[in-house]
DNA sequence: CAAGGGTGTGACGCGTTTGTGACTGGTTTT
DNA sequence: AAAACCAGTCACAAACGCGTCACACCCTTG
């Protein structure tokens, strides 16, 4: 039997006990900031909250993207009404789709469905921009302007986290942990290399350079 | 144990005590017009109310980032309803970001959690103004009314030290001291080297000179 | 097992930053 | 008025930090 997790952010005014329907077994759990409380099999919607504009909503988007366990995720964003602008940014901030809430058990059952009969679930878009940069989640990728730039694996973890915190000094020792490397120990001047590496194939993509050192601290990724 | 400091303006519906959750404990207190009533240890978070007694919620903003001892706080402002130019104010004020209220409890706790695991929040979106200076301390960066000023390392750290302490005397010593300049000893007129370079690089900004000099004391920042 | 791409590291060279001494001009003191 | 004091500025050498390269060591593929 088909088994569909469906995670919230939020509680329902409605109870969604686990239940089968239509030879599919559905699951409900809440969705905290720290991600999903079980590890689960089959595919998997989230359900996110606007609740506070451009912060916790958004915010939670981009961590279900970037988290290993939920990267697979199809996220769906919850919208009070029917703001052209807040679509645009819960799709940027790698939402799939978005509905206008508020939310009630039939309004999800009937997104899960209507998807999943036709099959869209998977190549659903994950991918967010940052001027002329663009990341896909999904297909590991990143585009400047349309132009693919080709990345090594450590290159585009580099520039994922990069670009998930603009304007602001990252340390080497910061880019280091937040690629997860841990064994052995790097050495710091190592993520010097990095960053030309990550430079240099940009710029073969026709790229400018969003990264910008900062002397004797660290490096930016430069956004505006 | 991590501590997780959190201090609020205003007493909550809820009651909120001290407790410890997933590994943190957390300790709430009151925040007055004074600042925090006590020295703490740890990350540090704070609510302000837009609307509170005696002071108004942008004015506290300010003097929490003017104060030497909240400067690394996280500041969250906590608007009664979304309207976009309060916003815009609340983070001119120096917050690093803004809620619609009313808080609670979870509220609250979702969003300090929501920060911390982020990995690199240790300086989230941290910046304060002081009249026409704006000082980004999470891009290290220094704006004369939006025009950058291009500042080396050790400029940076003597402006924003000044900055810190605006409108008091800092002698040659003090800024030394400051700047944590130990090793080797550091001849005190070099200080006037570090001043004439810093003020022609706001000059250079288009911008005044905030810089004076108290003779045979030291120098003071200048805040109207 | 061989080949090849991805990745970490030591070393080299260059440009930038920075502390200092010296000189100058202004202000206070005697 | 002279002397003493003080701050602004310049030029310079040493130290520092960063970009880059070549190489060695994986780990995967055929």
């Amino acid at each position: 039997m088909d088994v569909v997790n469906i995670f919230l952010t939020s509680e329902l005014g409605e109870s969604l006990e686990d239940f089968v329907h239509d030879q599919r077994r559905f699951t409900f759990d809440r969705l905290g900031p720290e991600g999903p409380r079980r590890l689960v099999e089959g595919p998997m919607w989230a359900f996110v909250d606007w609740v506070m504009p451009e912060l916790a909503g958004l915010e939670m988007c981009r961590r279900l993207r970037a988290d290993a366990r939920t990267v697979d995720a199809h996220v769906t964003m919850v919208l009070e009404e029917d703001d052209p602008e807040d679509r645009r940014r819960a799709l940027r901030a790698g939402a799939d789709d978005y509905v206008i809430g508020p939310l009630t058990r039939t309004a999800v059952l009937d997104r899960v469905l209507a998807l999943q009969s036709r099959g869209v679930e998977r190549q659903a878009t994950r991918w967010f921009e940052l001027g002329a940069l663009t990341i896909d989640m999904a297909a590991l990728q990143a585009r400047w302007n349309e132009a693919p730039i080709v990345l090594r694996p450590n290159e585009f973890r580099l520039l994922r986290f990069l670009a998930e915190n603009p304007n602001r000094v990252l340390t080497r020792e910061d880019l280091i942990n937040g690629l997860g490397k841990r064994e052995p120990p790097i050495d710091e001047r190592t993520v010097d290399v990095w960053i030309g590496r990550l430079r240099r194939a940009i710029k073969s993509a026709g790229g400018g350079n969003p990264l910008r050192t900062v002397r004797s601290l660290g490096y930016v990724f430069d956004l505006n």
